[in-house]
DNA sequence: CTACGTGCAAAAGCTTTGCATGCGT
DNA sequence: ACGCATGCAAAGCTTTTGCACGTAG
């Protein structure tokens, strides 16, 4: 996996430039969200203690938030409720989701960059595509 | 109001045609999203009292919902947390929010047209453009 | 007259917050 | 040693649900 560089300690290093401390459970939180690559915070809670290791929810979305604030990963909306959570560093995608078979569809953001130039020609908007989600009906339903 | 349709009994017929009952509840409902241009279901009720009426926070959650399957107004996410409903009829948009100053602007479906095309022919899949919400930063921003 | 819709109140999620203890720096 | 981060438990919100009564068709 070279293309996201976030291999080692990158992670620690992210935290620390802002002031924040490189705890365990920052680190199980972040690796929970890179393997499960979709994931609620109740997701996260139960990949983590799958391996073990003792953790509260309150903490799950604390530190989600401070993972989010440096950069570390990102989070969309892909049901009408529930945010769901997915490292950076992969290539930056937007999602498609079907309403009929709830199938997620990652796209890079290249098929998206066309709309994202009108929209900054036309209203002077900067859409932040990595936080898109395109609803509606997939090919096979 | 020509285009819509929805001018004065259509309410009717659109909810007897699907089984359900007209009743005043959901007429007030109705006649207060296409007041409010975006509300959210608190929006809504503190609306309907405004002309007094006293009308429940569960009735108009059952109305939102009813007055949705029938296809008289949409639901969109205009906030990371709070579903905003809109009339139907007016011409079909998809909205842009600023995380920023929170401003939210409506762009008719055609600025995306192209985009659901890209999809559609890329993936087959069939984009719900009127459900969409690009968020980013306004031009004043 | 029949049964769908409403109001009321309680329950169910999900997310946030206060406080004392523990751990990273 | 200092102070941020965590765990725990309780509070806060929004949304849903069960039931008895009212009313549209």
């Amino acid at each position: 996996m070279g293309a996201a560089g976030a291999g080692s300690t990158d992670w620690q290093e992210r935290l620390r430039a802002r002031g924040y401390r490189a705890t365990p459970q920052r680190e199980l939180v972040l690796a929970a969200v890179q393997r499960l690559r979709h994931a609620t915070p109740d997701d996260v809670l139960s990949e983590v203690r799958r391996t073990s290791a003792s953790l509260n929810l309150s903490t799950v979305y604390r530190t989600l938030e401070v993972l989010e604030e440096v950069g570390l990963i990102r989070h969309a909306h892909l049901s009408d409720r529930a945010p769901t959570y997915h490292a950076m560093g992969e290539d930056e995608h937007f999602h498609l989701v079907c309403r009929s078979c709830g199938a997620v569809l990652s796209v890079g953001s290249a098929e998206g960059s066309a709309f994202v130039d009108a929209l900054r020609a036309k209203h002077g908007f900067a859409a932040d595509l990595g936080h898109l989600t395109v609803f509606g009906t997939c090919a096979d339903c």
